[in-house]
RNA sequence: GGUCGGGUGGCCGAGUGGCUAGGCAGUGGUCUGCAAAACCUCGUACAGCGGUUCGAAUCCGCUUCCGACCUCCA
């Protein structure tokens, strides 16, 4: 049905056929969030497209597993060697909480996001803290290979020696030589035999809150460590894909794929896949003030929704937020704006109306397959196979709204059915909601309320004052039929007049 | 300063050597009591300058602007 996956694999820049390592089996690790605050919308962006390829993987028939991990220690902010702090424990202290109630408070949050936005659940959610026996044996594996050395009870990786073997800076471009020139000074280098060198065991500080017992010191493991300890653990020694934000490439990634060489002398993931950044208003999200306009240039998922954030006229529902996402593809830049999101609001009204109009299609007359019906065939086609080159669900989304006219066509009777096979039909239903709902992860939140009955309520009403109006029209009263539909539509209920009768949708 | 990625019609956004992206907005029409929706129709864009080529938005060079990373950041 579709053709061979392609990715762009970032470690050789370039875009290759998907091989996975086990025939039919995906080991695909996503570096999740730190949970010290509340999920930045930015973030949002990369799980829901992450979750999108998780989809199409799964669609495509593979067993996957999918880790994507919570920190919840060791992320610091500033140098580690100049008295920085863990970013969960400040926040600790600032709340006046313990530094897990924290940790759960935002998680909570963020997994609560997650569903908002739709998204699967990982196969797997492992946490830095309960992995710490798992990143101290990874540790010392690093030292007993010589790739690593302790000073003062912290444990710094050996970049030097790395790059002496060719392989350190091979993800972001960067080599040590630059590294060495380029980095600024710091203070109180001493500990660090080369300023790029990094923490992969921190000894703490006596004011620390998270800390654990170690060979070298009581403290806590560096940032970078957990991912590759954790990726280990779940997937191996090497597995399939390992996914982040563009930010994390370096220097996060980088130390991830030194570090998992240092430790077994192997490379972790086979396909680097990195997403782009969200801006608003061509701008990275700033929570600065703008001093002339006096509105800084961010936006909470949260605000979003609400409308409640003076960058946006209104409110936009989550799947129109998701699927304004799926309007780009994932390694580009998406610049949100409210321009952007309102046109996004139409289409995707447009889309799940045509999908619901399809569903409700019963062919009729003759199924002689005729131009129309192998045109139909050829952008069902196309869809895949777009969706399987990268997982463009930018083109592939194109060809459905190219299918949204055919479909209308078909209702209103412009098309007729006996120009297309009752199977090509039938195709064409099961696409759009293979598309729609499994790998697009859309949910239709046109329709009213979801469960409880709450649409046949609704429906019923309505079909009650349709009725009424319908009465209306006929004796010309056009007063009263107006006068209904004026209000139906101050209440965001839209009625539309067609030849078979009047039919009706929420906005 | 270094590394990397970009600048596409009014807006968002695909596209990498010749073939309609798509959505929103706009034009003209069909339908309709009117409207909305829907359908049909139109719009000929690729930062600038030079080069390669039969042919470039797409390749190369220069200029310019923007963004990310180099320090925590999706």
């Amino acid at each position: 049905m579709s053709a061979q996956l392609k990715v762009y694999n970032s470690l050789t820049r370039q875009k290759e056929i998907f091989k996975p390592i086990n025939e039919g089996a995906i080991g695909m690790y996503v570096c999740g969030p730190t949970v010290y605050s509340d999920v930045h919308l930015g973030n949002c962006r990369t799980f829901v497209s992450f979750d999108v390829i998780y989809r199409y993987l799964l669609h495509l028939g593979y067993k996957v597993r999918y880790v994507r991990n919570i920190t919840d220690v060791g992320h610091l902010e500033g140098d580690a060697d100049t008295g920085a702090e863990d970013k969960i424990s400040k926040k600790a202290k600032l709340e006046q909480l313990e530094p897990m109630e924290v940790v759960q408070k935002y998680m909570n949050g963020f997994h609560d996001m997650m569903a908002v936005f739709n998204t699967l659940k990982p196969s797997i959610e492992p946490r830095a803290t309960g992995h710490i026996v798992e990143q101290i044996e990874m540790v010392q594996s690093i030292i007993d290979n010589g790739f690593a050395y302790e000073k003062n009870g912290s444990v710094y990786f050996d970049t030097v020696k790395l790059a002496k073997e060719g392989d350190y800076g091979k993800l972001s471009g960067r080599v040590i030589e630059e590294l060495l020139v380029e980095t600024r000074d710091l203070k109180n280098q001493d500990e660090k035999r080369h300023p790029s060198d990094f923490a992969i065991w921190i000894k703490a500080a006596p004011e620390h809150l998270m800390h654990w017992n170690s060979p070298w010191s009581v403290g806590f493991p560096g940032w970078h460590l957990e991912c590759s300890a954790m990726s280990t653990k779940y997937l191996g020694n090497n597995f399939d894909i390992h996914g982040g934000g563009n930010d994390l490439k370096f220097p996060h990634h980088e130390n991830e794929i030194a570090q998992n060489y240092g430790s077994c002398n192997c490379q972790p993931a086979n396909y680097w896949l990195h997403t782009n950044m969200l801006l608003m208003n061509g701008k990275k999200m700033s929570k600065s003030i703008d001093p002339e306009t006096g509105i800084s240039n961010s936006i909470a998922p949260g605000e979003l929704f609400t409308g409640d954030n003076p960058n946006i006229s209104k409110g936009y529902s989550p799947m129109v937020v998701r699927f304004f996402m799926l309007q780009s593809h994932y390694s580009s830049t998406l610049d949100l704006t409210d321009a952007a999101l309102s046109a996004a609001e139409k289409a995707y009204r447009r889309l799940m109306e045509g999908n619901k109009v399809l569903q409700e299609l019963s062919p009729t007359g003759k199924e002689s397959a005729g131009d129309l019906d192998k045109e139909i065939n050829d952008l069902i086609d196309l869809a895949f196979a777009e969706m399987s080159d990268d997982f463009n669900a930018p083109k592939a989304l194109a060809r459905l709204f190219e299918l949204v006219p055919k479909i209308n066509g078909l209702k209103a009777g412009h098309l007729a059915f006996d120009q297309i096979a009752v199977s090509t039909i039938e195709r064409l239903k099961t696409t759009f909601n293979t598309f729609i709902f499994d790998i697009f992860g859309l949910k239709d939140d046109t329709i009213a309320g979801g469960g409880d009955g709450e649409y046949e309520t609704l429906d019923g009403l309505m079909q009650m004052v349709i009725k009424i109006r319908q009465n209306a029209r006929q004796n010309k009263d056009w007063g009263t039929a107006d006068t209904i539909r004026d209000t139906l539509k101050a209440l965001k209920l839209q009625l539309k007049d067609g030849k078979e009768g009047t039919e009706w949708s929420k906005e």
